[in-house]
This record gives C-alpha cells, structure tokens and sequence, in this order.
DNA sequence: GTTACGATTGACCGACAGGTTAGCGAGGAC
DNA sequence: GTCCTCGCTAACCTGTCGGTCAATCGTAAC
C-alpha cells in the first residue's frame, strides 16, 4: 500500500514491493494473479476510509447544523488524508480507463454525498433556515465546486493550512445569512 | 509530445517515441540526453499555450467587464484544453518532486492570474461597481476556488458540459449583484 | 509415520527498458 | 579528390521488469 499510494503503479516494482513486505516475489504471485490484480486490492483497502456511516453522526441535529457538519466533515478528511487524496486524484486523473472500477466507487461516493447536500439544503429551505435563492441542487452544486476549489487549492498551494473552521463559517454566512465575528473570507483565500 | 501527454512519462518508452516520429533511437538520444531532459522540453512545449497576454485583450473596458472577460477565459481555455490541463494537473499531482520545475511555472501563472483578478476587484470596489463586502483577496480566493471546483468537477464528471457563459452569469451576480434571466445555477451544478 | 496440502522460496525466463557505439552517407572547405 | 563534420542509424549492452516453476516447509489428518 505504501509503495503504490506513494509511487504510483507504474514506478513500483513487484521486486520492491517483495522486499519490502520482507516475503519473496513469488509469494505475492501466488496469493495475487497479477500486478494490476494486487493494485485494485491496495485501491480498494486505501478507499476503506472513505466510506463513513454519516447518520449516525448526524444524530439529533437540525439541518443547519447537519449542513455545516457535512462540510466541515469533507474539509477535514481531506486535510488529515491529503496524500491518499492526492493519490487518488492522480490516478484518477492519469489512468482514466485503466482504473475505470475507482472511478464508478468514487463517483458513487461523491454522489452520494452531493444528494445528502441537496436534501438537506431542501429542508432547512422548507423550514426557512436557508435563504439562499438557488435550488438546492444549485446550491449543493456550488456549494461542492467551492469544496473542491479549496481541496486544489490545498493540494497544490504548498503552506496551505486548510481552515475547516473557517470554511465552515463562510458556507454559513453565504447558505443562512449567518454573520460571524471573524474575517472569513481570508482562510479560503 | 502526443505520446508523453496520453500515456504519461514513465507508460512511453523512448522506442516508441521513435517508432512514432518514424526517426531511429538513437536520433533521440543524439538531440537529448536522457529521456527526462526530452520530456521537460514536451513540457514546456505543452506549457506554451498556457501563456497569452492578457493586457491587449483588456483594451478600453472597465473593470467589471475585465474579470467577466478573465473569468470567461479561464474556463473557456479549461474547456478548449481539457486534456492538456488533466495532463499537467496528473503531473503535478503524482510526481511532485520529479516536476519541481513544471510546479514553479504554473504556480507563477496561477498567482498571475490572481493577482490580476486581485487588483481588478480593488479597482472595482473603489469605483463602487462591486458590492461585495469581503476584502479584494478573499473575493479573488473565493472566485479562484469555485473556478477551479468548476474545473475539477468538469474534469471528472463525464457529461459536464462546463458552460462558461453561465458561470460568469453566477460570478456576475455574487461579485456585483447583477441579476439576470437565465437559471445561473443549473450549469455549475 | 505417512500422507496431503496450502504457504513459501530461490532460481530462472523472455521481453523490453533506457542508453551506447561503431559506422554510414551527404555536403561544404580546401 | 580528400577530408571533416553533421545528422543519422542498426545493432548491441546491461539491467530490470512481470511472471513461472520445481522444490521445500509446516502442520493437521489419519
């Protein structure tokens, strides 16, 4: 896993791979036919971490603080797992057919992730929580451009700190009107 | 350059560079050293299109119809370039440290691109077309992160369309309060 | 004690990688 | 005509790649 999520499929070697794992090569061709075969398993035990049981962190909540939950959530992980994240990305981005089965997963995950933003949105809406004038799905949409614009931003921008909370506080004021003492918009920038 | 930007640096081997340009090898290695002192030349080849001159396209117009036009640039140029710009993106992201030269070019861009976006909105604000309460900074971070959401998003989800009209409709709206007609929101959604 | 079997190994294979080298052929200088 | 240089190539070199295979080890069943 270290050496693939570090060096990518390409620039690893099964000899390396063996010695590191202090077992002979031939072991790891008995236990996995290929190498591409021993890569989707590392893809798919370094994409464990992706999938969380968000309900039951949600709790008793209302949608407000669910929505501020959701995003803060995001911005964490992809500060505590920026290189997976990084890695993922890149392959993603590079090996577009070759790992055709992680981008179905992570396309599913991100979906999935976007509909709990539109329901959410959708709700507090109907409660009046939310001012905002888009339709939800606009507004999870933007919402979810802007997420991704800072997880770049994070990734490429080297002293980059990623202030979740800061995020949290400028989707708040732009989502519900929330006012917040500190200067907001300097974090994101 | 077309084999190193589908397949990437270390899926081309040098024989099929050759094969490709219908010269020998050896050719090759007569005109460059090594293989990385070739593919940083396809770099910078690849990089060329990246730089234009902004200035001569601003002309006679105000500030309000300059970030719209830098707007619009931005994303019609992702739209226009989307494999070269997955294929830098794909760069930087796996072998951060081979590119270091690559990073350093497109980090100047960037903050080019920002600083004009920058000083672009200050100038706006002191004339009073912008209504946007955040500093000049935090605006053009915003901006950059939604534009590069847009990016990523258009890069990974398939059928993305990636309308650049509709999304300076939307900057339009947030950065000087300009409604208009067409459902803004849908496209970035 | 023998058998059976899954786990494990070192030695090995053909293919191909990046890179080298000896030399060929055309053309300008003299 | 001879020489020298430049652009170029076929053939080759060495190392490493993904992958195979016959043989061995450990252990549980009988």
């Amino acid at each position: 896993m270290r050496l693939f999520a570090n060096r990518g499929f390409h620039e690893t070697s099964m000899s390396e791979v063996a010695r590191e794992a202090h077992v002979s090569k031939a072991l790891i061709f008995w236990h996995f036919k290929t190498k591409e075969e021993l890569f989707v398993a590392v893809l798919n035990r370094l994409l464990e971490p992706y999938f969380i049981d968000f309900a039951e962190e949600a709790g008793v909540l209302d949608e407000r603080a669910q929505i501020k939950k959701l995003v803060e959530f995001y911005l964490s992980f992809v500060r505590d797992n920026a290189s997976s994240v990084r890695f993922f990305l890149a392959q993603m981005l590079h090996d577009q057919h070759f790992s055709e089965g992680l981008n179905e997963q992570v396309l599913k995950l991100y979906s999935g992730y976007r509909s709990m933003l539109v329901e959410l949105i959708a709700r507090a809406r109907q409660k009046g929580l939310c001012n905002v004038r888009f339709s939800p799905e606009a507004a999870a949409g933007f919402l979810l451009s802007a997420l991704n614009g800072i997880l770049i931003e994070h990734l490429f921008v080297a002293n980059n700190p990623l202030d979740p909370d800061a995020a949290v506080a400028m989707v708040s004021e732009w989502l519900f009107g929330e006012e917040n003492s500190s200067d907001g918009g300097k974090a994101v920038a």
